[in-house]
DNA sequence: TTCAAAATTGAAATCATTGTAAATAATAAA
DNA sequence: TTTATTATTTACAATGATTTCAATTTTGAA
């Protein structure tokens, strides 16, 4: 608790009730939550929670660089408290997202900390090269 | 046009002229479209066209195994017609999808075809250990 | 305590996607 | 060709996640 009021104040963040608990909530779940799973998740302790709250901070902490959408599949966007670049893990069946190690490297193993392996995407992020012409970068 | 209608019948798929429409417009845009997309460049010719349409199809057209739903960000999803996996590139500014070579090995460079590569992004898909725990897979 | 700024809230709006049922087109049988 | 059957397309309503916005509440400084 203390511990996450620093965190967040180191990032210039003022620690309110419902930053506090999102944050806890978001280190806490392995699975990476979506803004619906974390609503369900706190609104049992405050009752008076409001949805655009959750908005609002999933954004302020993304945009302090605390947090990052994972978008993998479903159109769902889930969030990964970790700042550092890894590889994830979803499941086809229940969706939720895993990490992994970061420097992993996968050949022809099939399985990874038990999860079986059917696919792989891969995706790089950027300014294209027309964008690039367009405008100075 | 004649290409199109053979691959859609070799794939069990009746072409009718929406199908073929939309098959072409997938092969000839090589940004990946949207469902939005799609839609705005084929209601220029056929302006019965109905957006309910195009979901049916690239649903159809899934299904067959002959296109893939690619979700990289924003929410949004974009299509890709080659079935064999490859990594992708998608252009933080326009938002736009490039297809990469199959076997890419990007190290510490931070250009490929001329697009500036600011972050990477892994994921493996599959069935989580919980799940195989749960059911025979 | 008072006041202004920041944070939270609920309700309405937006927007992509899905569901549904009617209309239309294509195909097969008589 | 006519009719019946089936597949396809369409319009419109419904859904659900996210955003917008104005009002209310909380906070912290003076």
């Amino acid at each position: 608790m203390e511990k996450i009021k620093k965190i967040l104040e180191e990032k210039g963040i003022k620690p309110s009730i419902q930053r506090i608990k999102i944050f806890e909530c978001l280190m806490c779940d392995g699975d990476h939550p979506t803004a619906k799973d974390i609503y369900e998740i706190i609104f049992k302790e405050i009752p008076t929670l409001s949805k655009t709250t959750i908005y609002n901070t999933v954004k302020l902490f993304t945009d302090k660089g605390i947090l990052k959408p994972v978008r993998i599949r479903e159109g769902e966007v889930r969030y990964d408290i970790e700042s550092d670049s890894h590889p994830h893990f979803r499941c086809n069946k229940c969706g939720k997202v895993f990490d992994l190690e970061k420097n992993l490297l996968i050949k022809e193993k099939k399985e990874i900390d038990g999860h079986l392996i059917e696919e792989k995407c891969v995706c790089y992020l950027g300014v294209c090269r027309n964008c690039r012409r367009k405008r100075e970068h």
